[in-house]
This record gives C-alpha cells, structure tokens and sequence, in this order.
DNA sequence: GTGAAAGCGCTAACAG
DNA sequence: CTGTTAGCGCTTTCAC
C-alpha cells in the first residue's frame, strides 16, 4: 500500500501536522531530532508525497502546459526542450498539448488544463485561425481563468501578457542587408502568410533594408508562401520566368523547398543564386550546401518562458514582461558575393 | 469564485451526489427532468470539474507520462504526436519528460510520475546508459509501482510487458536484399551501438541477407556509429580507403552524415555510391538526393502505445501484450543499378 | 515544541 | 428516484 504522511506519524507517534511541517522544511520550531527522526522514517516505509491532495488543498499543481501547433516541428520541439528542462530543475512538470491548428482542439485543452489546476500555460500558436471567432474566443476564455500566461512571437495583445519574443522586423532587415552586401540587387521573397503578424514584420524589415540602399522596392518578386516545405518549391514556379540572383525564403523550411526548386531548374546554389533562410532549423547545417540564415534563440526563448512563468505562479502580482532576444545572422555557404 | 458540484447542488435543491451522477452521465435512476436542469444550471453557472478532487478521490489522474532521450529528435517527435493524438481523442492528457539520456533524471520523473498518480507510462529509452546498475534500479522502481507501462522497441525483458515494436531484423534483412538486388556486392555499413539490441538486430538482418546470396561477411566494412550525424561523417572517414559501392546506414541522420561525407571525397550519390538508410525520417524525402530507406510506422506506433496504456489503466487485469509493426522499403533516388 | 480539527471538491456505498 | 455520510491525503490555523 502506499506509505501516507498519517502513517508516518503514527509510526513516529506524532501528528500529520508535524511530518508535513518537517516533509516540506516549513519554519517552524519543531526540534531538529524529530525532524530527523520523521526524515528517515519516510525515507524507510518508502514515503512518497500524494500530489493529488497538496493539488487539492492547495490549488497548486506544479504543472505548466505548452500548447503548440505541431511537436514535429522544430521549432516547437527546440522550444519545448527549452521549457521543460526549466521545468525539471525547478521540479515542475509540462503537459503537451498539440492543436494542429485547430482552435477547437485548443478549446479543449484550454479547458483540460485549467480542470487540472494548471499553474502557467506557453502559448506557441502563432498562426491565427480561418475561424476568427473561436480564435478571439479562446483567448477570451485564457484570459477569464487568471492563469500566467507566455506568449511567443505572436504580440499584438490588447491586455498587457507575458511574452518572449525576436525583433523579426530586425530580423528581416540584417538577412536583406546581407544580400545587400554582397552586391545583389534583384531578390526574391518568399513570405509567410501575410496573416501574421511576425511574417509581416519580416517583411517589412526586408523593405527598410532596401530603402536603406536607396533602392526601389519590387513587389512582383515577392511570393506568399505558408512556411511550408512545398511553399518553397512552388515560389521558385512562380519566380521561374523572373530575374533575380538570390532568395530570401523567410523560413527554413521554405528554403529546402527552394534548393529543391532551383534544382529542378538546374540552377545551384550558391553559384547561380544566393539563398538565405530564416529560423537555423539543426537541418542547416548539415545540407550539402549549408544553408546561410537568420537564428533565433528558441531553446533560450523556452527557458525563459518557463521562468516566467514559474515565477508569476509563485508571485501571483508579478507585472507581466516582454523578454526580447537578439536574432543572429549565420552565415554558411548558400550566399556569395557578385559584383 | 470557482463553481463547485456542491454550489450546483444547492442551487438546485438537490445533493452533490446526485449532480456527480448526473455530470459524469453514470447509470442511475435519475428523472430525466432533473438530469436537464442539473446540466442546463452547470452550464449556466460555469461549472468546470475540479480534477485534483477526483485525482485524490479516485486515484486516476486520466494523464500518462512519457519518458524520451529527447523530444528534438524526429523519431522521438512522430511517437510523442501518435500518443498525444490518441490521448487528446481520449480526453486524457500528456506529460512530457525528456531525460538527455541521463539515468538520474530519468529517476526523477519515475518518482514525479508516480506522486501525480500518473495512469502509465510510455518508455521510449531505447539506450542503456553508462552505468548499468541506475539503468536497472529504474526499472525495477517502475516495476515496482505498478503502473501500466509501454515501452517501444527494447524487447529484452525478463518480465512480461506491454510494447510496441518493429522486427528490426527484418528491416535490416529487406534493405540489404535491395542493394544486393541492385547488383551491390560491396556494401559497407554503419551502424548503431552495439550495446542496443535494435541495432544488433538489425545487422542480424544484413547478415541473413548475404547468407541467402551465399556471400561471406567483411567485418571490415562494418563501421560502429552511434546513431549520429556526426558518427555517418566518422563512418565515410573509416571507410574512404575500403572498396564499396554502396553504404547501409542504420539510421537516416547517419546517413546524411555519409551524403557529407562522400561529397568531401567528391563521391557523389547514387552514381559512384548508393546509399539507403533507415527510419524515414520527415527530412529524407526531400533531400536534393531523396534518400532510400526503410520507414518504420512511428506514429502509428505512438497511437497504439497510447491505447495499450488507456486500456491497460481502465481494465487492471489485461495481460501485456506486444504489437509489431511492419516495416517497409522507401525506394528514392540515392540507390542506383549497377552491374 | 507539538497536536487537533477543519476542509479542499469530489465519489461511492448505502440508506431511505 | 434521490440524499446522507464518510473519506481520499494533505495543509493550515489556532490552541495547548
């Protein structure tokens, strides 16, 4: 049978209240040989706490969940890591909650975490809905049951939330000016959806970046894609008939779509044309020809996200912070210089 | 303020027991009438159930927990979204504990598990670690609890458990036989620790494979990786003095390390060297040289993982069973004829 | 220095 | 057809 703290006690011929004050190294004036005592006494039967009940007296449950779009992704993954290795030092737990997108799966959990008495919840859906409506409703229903919340990327908040976010519009900025610097002029854009807000940022950053050079900006060489692998292949079909010397695919994935595309074309990269992405997906590094991209620190983004919100659970009147990261650009073998 | 059943109670002129009844749809001889009011009020009122109680009332927490080296891996990623799909179908929730490989956290999570009445675990550690002897004490503390468990792929119990597996053996058997098909005869292989029995397993299957060509064995051309990118560059590095025409390499990653590392002695694939691997991961199909390999069902696997569990927690007295999975030959475009 | 008692919200047996 | 009662294991005043 399971060893209980009212066993203990009964065993140390003391009472529940005691033990727990020991089990827990609560202040107290309990003398140090009895707190020994009790101390190896549970160690002995084989004590272990009944999270259930602290749950439920004390509405506390050490948990956080993570809600994200895919875990296959790496991104999310390399965020999820991030966080739950935060979580076990502090010896919390992370429930993982994958939506595919679906903001009725993302009701459900929403619903499910807050039965479990969820301490802090991580917000990773970037990508707003078809359906609006349950979208704003969801987060309504987040914002009504007075959990910590973080928030990635996503900002255009009207409340004041948690969030750890990348300066994507800086982003997109250094990536073009490093195009820029190498002397191309005619470059392609492979966008995400234009729906959001980060990818709009991007682009934007792209834009400053030209006028910075003086140049015009051309719109015909710009191609919304969703941040999809095939998205890549299909705006090089697209770009196929234009002139241009490189691409800026605004994520990596689209940029493997784009390697991919070019080759179709029997164009290489880099000799042909210049490709740079945007995320530092692990694959990068190891392409044949490694790919030239903008890195975001999402490991240090997950951790951070998780002291967060560990930190407002402990201290329920913390203001909420915005924790901004720097963007780096890696640069590999994928971008040349022309003259 | 939280709505309780007991608020519902009142409100209704009615007992707590009667909406619990009612709430969780239990066969009872409740007038339809009431059973309506009951439900519109909850609804009306806000009522969410409070899980901690029926955690500690029931001890089923309705929550599995799964244990992974690391969920950045694609492998781990695809069997971690096959059990979350199922649970979220369930209505039952995930916690996530990846443990770096590292035994004592490992233990760690077993313990946190087991204090959150956790309803099963899901093992996917498929490396015996360093220190043996932590490696088996956990094992024996999981057995210990008795807890419904899955594990995937390591077979070698002495006690009956529940899992998930592939006939590795046979994995490596079919992808041998198609460079031998091929007209390979020189075929050199990396592979994965000799310390895991899947990996043994596998090489069990190459062999089998010359055996039915009446070939004999090189163990020259056999290289010890260790499941790594870096470990197939190490395997090219070993092996650029041998002759071969083609590399098995025992997982995908290993085998993008051999695609770098033939490029650096300007080997180029599939025309000087045929390569296949083996796992399928997302990565390999679209590889500028698509990668042959053998997929093995790992999201299928992850979802019959979570059914064995959520079963095995609602019937106590199953017996364990294994369920394997067949593998399959990919054919792209990085194995070639020769003759 | 330590203990008694109450109660978190829910369920399960039994009693009407 | 519905209510009463007891209790899951723990924490937290407050009393001694």
């Amino acid at each position: 049978m399971k060893v209980t703290i009212t066993d203990i006690a009964q065993a140390a011929g003391l009472s529940p209240a005691t033990v727990s004050l020991v089990l827990n190294n609560r202040p107290s004036r309990i003398s140090e040989s009895t707190k020994k005592r009790i101390k190896v006494l549970a160690q002995e039967m084989g004590y272990r706490p009944n999270f259930a009940a602290v749950n439920l007296r004390t509405s506390r449950s050490y948990t956080i969940g993570l809600i994200v779009p895919d875990i296959r992704n790496d991104h999310y993954a390399t965020y999820a890591k991030g966080l739950e290795d935060f979580c076990q030092e502090m010896n919390w737990s992370m429930i993982l909650c994958t939506t595919n997108q679906s903001p009725l799966r993302e009701k459900q959990y929403i619903e499910a975490l807050y039965a479990k008495n969820i301490d802090g919840i991580a917000l990773a859906t970037t990508a707003p809905y078809a359906d609006n409506s349950i979208y704003t409703s969801n987060r309504e229903l987040l914002l009504s049951m007075k959990i910590p919340i973080v928030q990635s990327d996503l900002t255009n908040y009207k409340e004041p939330i948690n969030a750890v976010v990348c300066d994507h519009e800086k982003g997109g900025y250094i990536a073009t000016l490093h195009l820029l610097s190498l002397g191309h002029r005619k470059i392609a854009f492979i966008t995400g959806p234009s729906s959001l807000e980060a990818a709009q940022s991007r682009l934007n950053g792209c834009k400053r970046a030209f006028k910075s050079y003086n140049l015009k900006w051309n719109d015909s060489l710009v191609y919304e894609g969703d941040y999809t692998y095939e998205s890549g292949l299909n705006g090089i079909d697209y770009l196929c008939d234009k002139e241009f010397t490189a691409v800026f695919a605004l994520n990596d994935s689209m940029a493997y779509g784009v390697y991919n595309g070019l080759s179709k074309y029997n164009l290489s990269v880099p000799e042909d044309i210049s490709v740079i992405g945007y995320d530092d997906h692990f694959l990068s590094a190891i392409l044949t020809v490694p790919l030239t991209t903008i890195r975001q620190p999402v490991y240090e983004m997950g951790k951070e996200a998780a002291r967060i919100l560990i930190h407002a659970a402990e201290h329920p009147d913390t203001k909420p912070v915005i924790t901004s990261f720097e963007l780096k650009l890696i640069v590999r073998k994928s971008t040349r210089k022309i003259n």
